[in-house]
RNA sequence: GCCGGGGUGGGGUAAUGGAUAUCCUUGGGGACUGUGGAUCCCCGGACCCGGGUUCGAUUCCCGGUCCCGGCCCCA
């Protein structure tokens, strides 16, 4: 029998692993440029951890199993309550926290675009603070990242608040609240008669779904933000703390980055531990799913300990960013080291041609020693994608010398040996 | 879980109810025992799996599987 990859699942062969690798970290590197520092967790955790914070749906789509120990596990879906779990595991560590991860994570769901059963998420979460200062600092560095990437001006980020939210449907006196907001989250994909008619079964009157269609119908930025509250609003004064602290948010975020960021009240987020801003990075075409997507949510940690830790963070699957920097052609090394293939003549050069690859090395470039004692013109031939082909062979070797050749131009010079190392 | 479209060498493809399954490319080798990645030649490599119809199935039918996409849901 033929053994097939499992479906949903990927191969990633040299020639793409190595750009994966290179916009990974670029990635992390803006990370830790922010002072976050890399976790690691297991990829396989107790199913209990997600049945009580994460939502019955999300259960019911992930890999899980019973060990051999009767243990119900299962493949994490999700970095963040790991992350959670290695804080409030350790009282001693230092607040403001500031960790990133990039583990792979898998869900059960039938593959589509910018989906797979398994894939790479990098998670960057702020813990031990709840102010502005630190949800600013949480979308500065998404945007920076975004940034970094080469999707400037390609994308946007869309903020939302829970509580904001949660008021306003207090507000209208809604009681579904939860279905509300399964339905807001829908807005965009339906159309204005059936989003009517979905408020309408879960008893949300006329007026005010018409209310929330006109908050929904339109991505505004900050300074419209309040006059449409109190547009809509029977009791605006409740809500006017978290708007300052919103707007005081969006004012801090532009110190971060130039890109297109504003307030929308379709953002809702389907995990249900978010308790404060939530938000969601766009290709600006707006044709793919959501780039990134993240939000505050204190009261996590209680999951684990007795102490409610505040925090916020966001992830990055790499699928839809794979499809979308390939769509921009940025899906591309970034830096690559340069690359020596040496060809060697004959086995009784070998010492000289491994002498040689090691200083190369040293000098943290890459270097490949050809011990496949073919003829020369196939050695080239297998040297065509390095940077430089060295030939090692008599003349070299008697004479203290190496044999260069530029595989990019085709120029060739035999050099003395120091003289090659200096041009490393 | 549901729905639609697909599946021919590693990649891209052609054709076909019957004989050795086409072409390009990639890979290996040779011409060329140290100047090659050009050129020429040679070689290797495929009908997704199972069942049915049929004298005969890669081809038609059914089921499965995987891929692509959509729904659900979204981490």
């Amino acid at each position: 029998m033929k053994i097939e990859r499992i479906k949903g699942f990927r191969d990633h062969y040299p020639e793409d692993m190595e750009i994966r690798y290179s916009v990974f970290t670029r990635i992390t590197n803006v990370a830790e440029n922010f002072g976050y520092q890399r976790i690691d967790f297991p990829s396989l955790e107790y199913l209990e951890m997600y049945k009580q914070k994460s939502g019955s749906e999300l259960v019911s789509q992930t890999f899980s199993f019973t060990d051999k120990g009767g243990r119900e596990v299962t493949m994490i879906p999700e970095a963040t309550p790991s992350t959670v779990r290695l804080l409030t595991a350790r009282k001693d560590i230092p607040r403001p926290v500031r960790w990133y991860s990039l583990p792979k994570v898998w869900r059960y769901e039938e593959p589509q675009e910018g989906r797979f059963r398994e894939h790479y998420q990098f998670n960057a979460d702020m813990f031990g603070l709840d102010s502005a200062e630190a949800d600013s600092e949480i979308i500065g560095l998404a945007a920076q990242i975004l940034d970094e990437l080469g999707l400037s001006g390609k994308y946007q980020i869309n903020i939302n608040d829970r509580q904001v939210m949660e008021y306003i449907l207090n507000d209208m006196n809604i009681q579904n609240i939860h279905e509300a907001f399964s339905v807001i989250d829908k807005y965009r994909k339906i159309t204005r008669e059936q989003f009517i008619s979905m408020m309408a079964e879960i008893n949300v009157d006329k007026k005010n779904t018409e209310k929330i269609l006109d908050l929904l119908s339109e991505r505004l930025d900050i300074k419209d933000f309040e006059k449409k509250l109190k547009s809509i609003l029977n009791n605006f004064d409740g809500l006017k703390n978290r708007i300052e602290r919103l707007k005081t948010t969006f004012s801090y975020i532009s110190f971060y980055t130039k890109s297109d960021i504003k307030y929308d009240f379709s953002v809702v987020r389907g995990l249900s531990y978010y308790t404060g801003i939530v938000f969601e990075a766009f290709d600006s075409v707006g044709e793919l799913r959501a780039i990134l997507g993240g939000g505050r949510y204190d009261g996590l940690s209680t999951l684990f300990s007795d102490e409610n830790i505040p925090a916020i963070g966001f992830a990055i699957g790499d699928a839809v960013l794979e499809i979308l920097l390939k769509k921009y052609n940025l899906w591309e090394k970034y830096m690559r080291k340069q690359s020596y293939y040496i060809c060697n003549l004959g086995s009784q050069f070998i010492e000289y041609s491994i002498n040689l690859a090691s200083k190369i090395r040293k000098s943290n470039r890459i270097a490949l020693v050809d011990i496949t004692g073919r003829k020369l013109s196939s050695q080239i031939k297998s040297a065509a994608e390095f940077d430089f082909a060295l030939i090692i062979g008599e003349n070299e070797v008697k004479s203290g010398t190496v044999t260069l050749k530029d595989m990019k131009t085709g120029e060739q010079k035999t050099i003395e040996e120091e003289e090659f190392y200096k041009l490393l």
